[in-house]
DNA sequence: CTGAAAGCGCTTACAG
DNA sequence: CTGAAAGCGCTTACAG
């Protein structure tokens, strides 16, 4: 390649990478021999004298979930424009595959990795931490451990929802079907609908909270015990979608028409959300936003040199609403 | 690393592949101070200097799509085992991102590409091949192009599905609805259909065949045309599981009982197929089995010696037998 | 059974 | 404005 355009290799590393001046006409005459002999740095080497991939990772216990697929779809939209590989990685939760595979990770000098999952350890982070990798972790607070954070707002995603339904249904009696009690993103989604409840005036209703499980099962069981009520709910707030649905089932088992009897909403905007009867009214989490804030951020520290304290970005979520409420 | 054992990086190299022997007691020394520091070769060197990088990559055109994920999860199953990474990559259909993609993997020297999606034009696939990376395509035939080949029997599939349908609800007038017409892998299925009413000694019902297109909307057309017969069927085979869903309103609307008054099926398996009432009775795709199967191929030829001429390898479907047939 | 040395293809101080 | 050379960390003929 060099000598095709007469010069040092030295100089076609220079036109490549711009770091120091090339003559117009050396540059014209090796960009010209680029262009036509289709030639394109050998990553590897490259690599082995920067100590850079120029590749992001993305970790996440199941790669089949829809979320998780936004989130790489997001990460690689950001990363190929700069020129960086998005590999994304799956370790199930079961088992403590994590260590193992971020081990993998840092041993083939990934740039950056982006923790797309709950369940890892102080240890695992710190681990990623010393070999200098930089880390973006989703979900969990900044105070809890090393990395930058990013975050979908859920409390604030339920407050609007329950708003949304207050405004169009003119609902007093509001319900809530939680998943299992303590686990997240549980407690946040109970928190954003009791903080509209409040907000427009309405009362809590402690006995018409349940909580279950993030399942169908779990919101067939939740909605027959809030339903068996004195004073029943004319809403059905769900903390997913798959509680949601199996709200639904209970209601055409009651023979209640929803919204008219009976509103319910949905968390996530899973695939299924649009496709049951009535379309569930719910809220979309944006995890190609996400994937592509976590890009951003690696590449912040990777290549425009930004040094600083840790971050924490928090994104909006949308409000979808179709027709259960 | 090497001074820490007290031998030369030759050893070391060779006690890690186990090209050549090392005699017991310097083995067990290295592979102490090995375990001890946590050593782990550097990729990008060995990379340099093997011209692997122990890479497989997945292109498809919706990373979201949950059968694409699928195939990336057996991908990465089998691809761990022996060390190799598996990579993902989205090359929408839309404006030929695919060459550009391409491009990018074989620059970056991946030993093995599986291509998951259609589309490719015979120009792709050669100058893949032109490259030394190996491939792997899924779902066309091995003449079309270089390159080993997966596919599911979709054909085989639904001939499966129709004798299910046949057998247990005894239904003698069958419909069909396809997709767009002409388009992949509509006519396969279809195929299947022909195949399983005939050898079931009933009529293929030209009257009771509509080709709409892959999506609910398509489903809720052709079932409203084929209800509209004179002689109605008693049963819809719908070419994926959207379609059967749009079938499903139909039957809805027109307060039909399913599969009482009409049976419909599906085609897929995707997760709403489950979350329908009722249930879909379907196929699953077995991207998992086809991400394993390409895995395997391409690993055979990386490592194990394999050269010989281009294989094709079909994969079985499973029915899933749910409420709607 | 083991080691010294070449070389994979780059980038980057160093020199001019 | 440009080039010769060192060196990134391995693997692998070559030599003993």
């Amino acid at each position: 390649m060099a000598s095709e355009a007469g010069v040092s290799v030295t100089t076609v590393s220079h036109v490549i990478s711009g770091r120091r001046p090339v003559s117009p006409t050396t540059r014209a005459r090796v960009e010209d021999v680029i262009r036509r002999l289709g030639y394109q740095a050998n990553p590897t080497a490259r690599g082995l004298r920067t100590r850079r991939t120029a590749t992001l990772a993305l970790v996440v216990p199941d790669i089949t979930n829809p979320f998780n697929t936004e989130v790489a779809a997001g990460m690689q939209e950001v990363a190929l424009a700069r020129d960086y590989l998005t590999v994304v990685c799956e370790a199930p939760m079961n088992g403590r595959h994590l260590p193992d595979v971020l081990r993998q990770l840092t041993d083939r000098r990934v740039d950056g990795i982006v923790l797309g999952r709950y369940g890892a350890t102080r240890r695992d982070l710190n681990r990623i931490a010393a070999t200098g990798t930089k880390l973006v972790r989703f979900g969990r607070r900044l105070s809890e451990g090393p990395g930058d954070v990013v975050r979908a707002d859920e409390t604030e995603g339920t407050r609007t929802l329950v708003q949304h339904l207050i405004r169009t249904r003119g609902c007093r009696r509001v319900g809530f079907i939680g998943g299992e009690p303590g686990v997240e993103p549980g407690g946040e989604r109970h928190e954003g609908y009791r903080r509209a409840l409040t907000e427009a005036g309405l009362d809590v209703p402690e006995d018409l909270v349940a909580w279950t499980g993030f399942t169908r099962e779990g919101g067939r069981t939740g909605a027959r015990s809030l339903l068996a009520a004195d004073s029943p709910p004319q809403a059905l707030v769900c903390a997913n979608d798959l509680i949601a649905i199996g709200a639904l089932d209970v209601a055409r088992e009651r023979g209640l028409t929803v919204p008219g009897d009976l509103a319910i909403t949905g968390y996530d905007d899973i695939e299924a959300a649009s496709l049951v009867s009535p379309a569930l009214t719910t809220v979309f989490n944006p995890g190609r936003d996400m994937g592509r804030a976590a890009a951003r951020l690696l590449l912040e520290r990777l290549e425009d040199g930004e040094d600083g304290a840790a971050r924490e970005v928090i994104l909006a979520q949308r409000l979808i609403p179709r027709e259960s409420a």
